[in-house]
DNA sequence: TACTCATTTAACTTGTATGTTAATTGTTTA
DNA sequence: TAAACAATTAACATACAAGTTAAATGAGTA
């Protein structure tokens, strides 16, 4: 799995449009004038953001006649969902372990620190 | 769950060098020297990528004298995985309907009659 | 053909992300 | 106390993200 594309994938979840988008899009298909109903923003606004998320490969386009159709891609959440569902699994055993070492500590770890972290 | 938290998320998981500290502390706590050993950029550029990965509640840090220790929220990947799961799911329901469709026309059906697949 | 509609591209503005080096803060140690 | 170390902040450069309006493209229709 390539780093790029799990890179984009997030980036392109990252957006709240565009993750309205996905959810629409996740009721049907649609035309791109009636993914942009929702929102105050331009008609080319919407254009990037579809193309943000194709080349996430999250959606496809396909001309049909004066429109053009959206769909989306299921596969391309599964790599994001499986670095998730590992790294949630992961940092759950992580704690784990930190949780028994609090319990059990085998040797004593420094003083207690009483300060906070400076903030600005 | 807030949106503008879910975008900080997913914003945070799509840094590859922030997604390689996650990975590193999913291994245990490490101080910010240690963290930064594997990246061929300064410090002040991994202190900018903890700042991110601490406002995205990823991460906490503490000091701890001289150092400053970094662990893990297992928590914040929750809202982001609840929201892939749930589009997953929702996704591959959205195909199985979009299958039915194409396979069951207005028509009765006829059982053995196999579409063609979808066009591209 | 000319007109209209859906969508994209071009050109530009603005804000944010990410990196740098130099200086600063806070802690440990000689 | 002075020097060394860890980490951050300051100040700056550059790139990218996301929005705008105006023009271009491609398809349907009078």
């Amino acid at each position: 799995m390539s780093m790029r594309r799990l890179d984009r994938t997030f980036a392109a979840l990252a957006d709240p449009t565009r993750r309205a988008i996905l959810a629409r899009l996740a009721a049907g298909e649609a035309m791109v004038n009636e993914l942009a109903k929702p929102f105050a923003i331009s008609a080319p606004a919407i254009t990037r953001h579809l193309n943000v998320l194709e080349r996430a490969a999250l959606i496809v386009r396909e001309r049909d006649g004066q429109f053009r159709r959206c769909r989306l891609n299921p596969q391309a959440l599964q790599a994001a969902r499986e670095w998730l569902d590992f790294h949630a699994r992961f940092w759950s055993e992580s704690f784990d372990r930190l949780d028994d070492h609090l319990k059990k500590p085998s040797k004593p770890r420094k003083p207690h620190v009483d300060r906070e972290p400076k903030r600005r």
